[in-house]
DNA sequence: GACCATAAATGAATGGCGTTCGTTTATTAT
DNA sequence: ATAATAAACGAACGCCATTCATTTATGGTC
């Protein structure tokens, strides 16, 4: 096939197809997504550097999408809202978390969103030399209850009897709706910790 | 090469070579594991059923290492000194996370650290549809702060002048002392909510 | 309107990966 | 002595991400 009158792709139509094949389930890779384009594998790499830069293109797009409109209110407002917005979108998109965890993060949009917490961190009187450790500490907390969306239906499997956790298991729901309980008592915890650092730091 | 008069590989072997070729930072395969022991990749296969099964063994081996002795002493204890001594093993090993992340954990030994938790838990008076939750929260915030660990040199790589976190990013220290307070301190939240959660249970 | 650099597709090829299989040979059990 | 098993090997497979030369349509320039 020669050049086409209107270009197949774009970076635009590859990052959706790649959230599409993502959120299939039947695992994500270059070829697979060229398939689901009708294109061949190599086309890709004329609009896209890799399949690390796809990843980094969905990571781009679904925060466009989650964390779009700047958070206002105090310093709290921004935090939670902003932790909300990542939770509901690893929710709605869990099997993309195992693909963004560790990947340097280079999109400036969504540097931008993580660039609001960290200024609105600062404003509010954390100092300078700990606000990107708090920034760091909040990420870790919503990837970490992120994976749980994303891990295996059986995360334990015994193979000698237990005293108590097969049991659990075999009983357990996998419910997501406990599990978004538990993250906004997650969170409740983490905000409270962060108003005592804060006041600890303020009455010192 | 025939049968070699003493064996060349067990799964002990295969395991430590596996820890120390992840801990050096070149990245896991077969391949290069079986470069490293001095034998081809399918030597390998008599001894173990395959990658998956080889990252399992790791999580088997370093679990025994890091939680060998029963935690004694009230639920506090035991689940706080579980938490620690995983936190420990994730700061020996950050690379490894990555790798025992979304995979089913088969080990009894490692299933055996578990059950323990869970077990102190129940006995404590969580309620038998709430424990394995408490157990899966506990476990995410530790897998989440030991990802932080083995994240990228560069988490953050700003394209365009930023706000606050291009500064921050570029005077930012990669503590893993500041790391492990925060570890600490988020431990002991967690705890304090557990403690209040017990407490309404019990009052009810 | 002819010309040319560019953009966007293709097919072929590469190197690496995890894995399987048949073969060889030493060890162990009968 | 013989048979069964264990443990190494080499060769091959299929999949994957990526690169490269090639083809051809498009869009701008003299």
């Amino acid at each position: 096939m020669p050049r086409p009158r209107v270009p197949l792709l774009s970076e635009d139509r590859i990052a959706d197809a790649a959230i599409e094949l993502i959120d299939s389930g039947d695992g994500f890779g270059v070829n697979a997504l060229a398939r689901r384009l009708g294109v061949t594998p190599s086309s890709l790499y004329n609009h896209v550097d890799g399949k690390d830069a796809i990843v980094e293109l969905v990571r781009d797009r679904l925060t466009v999408r989650y964390l779009a409109e700047p958070p206002e209110g105090g310093w709290e407002d921004v935090v939670v809202s902003v932790m909300r917005a990542q939770r509901r979108m690893y929710a709605a998109h869990p099997l993309i978390v195992p693909l963004l965890v560790g990947k340097t993060i280079t999109s400036d949009r969504v540097i931008a969103s993580y660039d609001r917490v960290a200024t609105a961190l600062l404003e509010a009187g954390f100092p300078e030399d700990e606000v990107l450790t708090i920034v760091a500490v909040l990420d870790g907390f919503a990837l970490g209850f992120g994976l749980d969306l994303a891990g295996p239906d059986v995360v334990w499997l015994p193979q000698q009897p237990t005293r108590t956790l097969g049991r659990l298991v075999e009983s357990g729901p996998t419910g997501a709706a406990r599990s978004d309980r538990v993250f906004e008592v997650g969170l409740e915890l983490l905000m409270d910790s962060l108003h005592v650092r804060l006041a600890r730091i303020a009455g010192r």
